[in-house]
DNA sequence: CTGACGTATTGATAACTATCGATATGTTTG
DNA sequence: CAAACATATCGATAGTTATCAATACGTCAG
């Protein structure tokens, strides 16, 4: 449950991760889908292991539908991961925010 | 100048560079005090090191005095990168703060 | 100018990780 | 139960990176 700040980052650090993570925002897609989208930059074994490192970092929520499972992004611990950064990293911003 | 969420989330992907991360956090520290506060670790270069990839991200001020070169965080930076990542990642959030 | 000091760079190595092909697991359909 | 489908896992490999020892570079003191 806690935020793991090392975790998070090593998540995020990835440029095939953040593009499933941009595909993910705001929609639920299966995993075939997600690697059609992805226009063959990855095949499915791939997106697969990406989706559980993201999982890992809770920074996806998944729902399983027959055969299919959905996966789509958590923003609310996006937002989270960023407020323990900045509080962690940034106090003095995070102090007066106007 | 514009932020690479990928860059960014590299740099700060490393349980030595959060440590460094943590020391330089509203302090200037030469490199060899950070070695010291490090208690041991890492060594200097490793140091060095570490400051170099924060540097590529701006994450970190820099100032020369005499022969020691005094490092800080980049709080500003910090705030700005959690910023786009929020902006990108989650939206439905960035939206609706209070 | 020379030696001492502080930091950066280099080269080597070990650990990690992204990727893939092959295969296993789980689910639905017939 | 068998075949088909969707996804996960495994084993291997290549690319990346964290770390260190050694050394180079830059700056100050004498």
């Amino acid at each position: 449950m806690s935020i793991d700040p090392v975790l998070f980052a090593k998540a995020i650090a990835d440029d095939t991760r953040q593009d499933i993570m941009r595909h993910l925002c705001c929609n639920w897609l299966s995993v075939n889908e997600l690697v059609e989208r992805l226009g063959g930059k990855v095949n499915q074994p791939t997106v697969s292991h990406h989706l559980k490192k993201l999982e890992e970092a809770s920074l996806v929520l998944v729902r399983q539908e027959g055969r299919q499972r959905f996966y789509t992004l958590n923003q609310q611990q996006m937002t989270a991961c960023c407020g323990v950064l900045v509080q962690s990293f940034a106090p003095d911003f995070a102090a007066d925010q106007e």
